[in-house]
DNA sequence: GCGATAAAAGAACGAACGTTCATTTAATTG
DNA sequence: CAATTAAATGAACGTTCGTTCTTTTATCGC
């Protein structure tokens, strides 16, 4: 055969990323072939190359993709004339729920940051910390302010952080918790650890 | 040739498994091929299935051994007489102090779950699983003793754990902190997190 | 409707993969 | 010291890898 019926050319581009996705985020990057992936997409591993000039660059766009769609989502948050403890709890339900929604995304971006080539890995790398300077400033705006109480700011920020991360390596969609109950949970261990006193008085 | 002079089999089988570890470390199971851990040992590879029968199970091995030293190092902590709190504080310093000397053994455990085979598989999670147990029975009596506060003690013990383990995703020997200044900030942000008052008295 | 182009199939490329095997030689055993 | 065993080499196995290329057909612009 040849061309199908009905075949176009950004429809099958965005088929691709979309079956990707999940084959990397389950087998890892270099366990997966570009094969496996066509046959998930239904179609021949040449018609790939249409579409993407290599499979590293494919890597690229996926992860590029999902940082700045993350980075949007978060920007499109409203945060204005929150307080940084509001900030905080607005942050971690944000990143738990595209966590959950979007858990491929958000493993792939963590766990392949390996798998790119210098050129690739600095580019994604730079959105990374972009969005790992989000928590870091809220923090050291509650410290500011006298609201939070860290030892290090951006220690404080990379624990946050990775306990947000961890959530999608237990995280179960039937499991015991709701997303909601996540949330709440994470929320206050958050705010807890960057010593945030929710009654705001035995500390003033 | 053959056989080369002064050549012990467990030797070279130690030398493999040592040579391996940073290797999947850094590049990931999938991505590290036999002839890269037999050029790092310096040796052919055939000579690898002397030792190992496949290449699975050289993961396995490696895998397990690792966790076995992980838990039978903690169980050399004396936490004998220890609140709940001077426990988690323990728990938290050995993990980081173990994760910095050991990061690429701790890395490769949580990080290539997915390359195991089940067989494998099933052996190594329970073994993290024991792991995980740890840090949630230390908070299940520290709320049992009203010395911790949290909303579910599995879910604290996984953020202390998610956080612990993201150390190692940004931690470098020459970087700005000490270990022991590390140490320091997450035994103080893990205490917290799980509702721990350092002054004891307010809520008391 | 016809020519240009876009999009696919399918075969083929050399390289690299995990693994096996015959062979050679060092170390060990009786 | 001879026989056995342990440990390595180096070549080879069939597969699979990422990628390229030719061919075929559908779609689009005029």
């Amino acid at each position: 055969m040849a061309r199908v019926k009905g075949s176009i050319g950004s429809k099958t581009k965005a088929a691709i990323l979309e079956k990707a996705l999940p084959l990397i985020a389950q087998y890892g990057y270099a366990a997966v072939s570009m094969r496996m992936i066509a046959d998930a997409v239904g179609v021949n591993v040449g018609a790939l190359y249409n579409h993407f000039p290599s499979k590293q660059h494919m890597l690229v766009v996926l992860m590029s993709d999902h940082m700045d769609g993350l980075l949007a989502a978060w920007n499109e948050v409203d945060t204005g004339g929150m307080t940084p403890a509001q900030k905080l709890e607005s942050f971690v339900r944000f990143h738990i729920s595209y966590n959950i929604t979007r858990g491929d995304d958000v493993f792939i971006s963590f766990m392949e940051l390996r798998s790119l080539e210098p050129e690739g890995h600095k580019r994604i790398e730079k959105k990374r910390k972009a969005y790992e300077g989000v928590v870091r400033q809220i923090i050291q705006d509650g410290q500011t302010c006298g609201e939070f109480h860290v030892e290090d700011a951006h220690v404080a920020a990379m624990s946050v952080l990775g306990s947000l991360i961890g959530v999608n390596t237990w995280y179960r969609a039937k499991g015991r918790l709701s997303k909601t109950k996540i949330e709440d949970y994470y929320a206050a261990i958050s705010l807890r650890s960057v010593g945030y006193d929710a009654e705001g008085k035995s500390h003033v």
